[in-house]
DNA sequence: CAACTGCATCGACGTCTGTCAATGCCTTGC
DNA sequence: GCAAGGCATTGACAGACGTCGATGCAGTTG
């Protein structure tokens, strides 16, 4: 377990003063930006119902002309979030002939969901 | 506007068939949504910070004036950042006096996290 | 009561984001 | 080769979001 220093309550400390402030961001602001990045990747109502197309999927992949119409959005914009699920690390992208494949990468829902914790 | 059209899956359409699956989206527009706002909340580096923040103070509590300080951000950011995570129902917020105190939910990451698997 | 302090709200501003139509690239089939 | 289809990219635009200064409000202190 972290121990981190004391935090004195206003209540303890003495005067009106409430902030004597030792207190340092365990989780400096760069690393935070990383983290959100990525929790943003999947805060998305389009790519959460593409997360779970692709996982109710037989086969666990599917092609972008497959996912198009349960969304009811245009094919550029599914693309454009197939390509952001992809730079996040979620999905892997495989071209078969005229198709372009897209399928979960394991695990990696998990160690996002980690960060959580 | 919203795009209603119907898009013929590969396995309707002519040519060499793409996917014969009958994939219909499990998780609905609103629900994702639903979803969506949730991950929202903590999809941001402010509050990552103040949770971690919050996470690491010793009574498990914390005042406004105690965080601007750490996250280098205006009084009212802070107290813009809280208010989402309270609404996301990640934080309690109790009024002692002068100062308003900010607790962690217990177990609610965890529900969050839980949406991810 | 008056002055002060901690916090929330408001209004404004620049940036990021989701969406679409149009276009271009690449592969397949004739 | 040429036409057609699947997908990515581009450009544009409206709305959402993060941030701040100014202001307002509720307790506390003198």
């Amino acid at each position: 377990m972290l121990v981190t220093e004391q935090v004195p309550t206003a209540a303890e400390s003495r005067g009106p003063v409430c902030c004597p402030t030792g207190l340092t961001a365990p989780l400096d602001r760069e690393t935070a930006e990383d983290l959100a990045r990525l929790l943003k990747a999947v805060a998305d109502p389009a790519r959460l119902q593409l997360l779970a197309l692709l996982k109710a999927s037989a086969a666990g992949e599917a092609c972008v002309c497959d996912l198009t119409g349960p969304l009811g959005l245009s094919q550029p914009t599914v693309s454009h979030h197939l390509k952001v699920l992809t730079e996040a690390g979620l999905l892997t992208r495989e071209k078969r002939g005229t198709w372009a494949w897209f399928s979960i990468v394991p695990g990696r829902l998990d160690e996002i969901a980690a960060v959580l914790r």
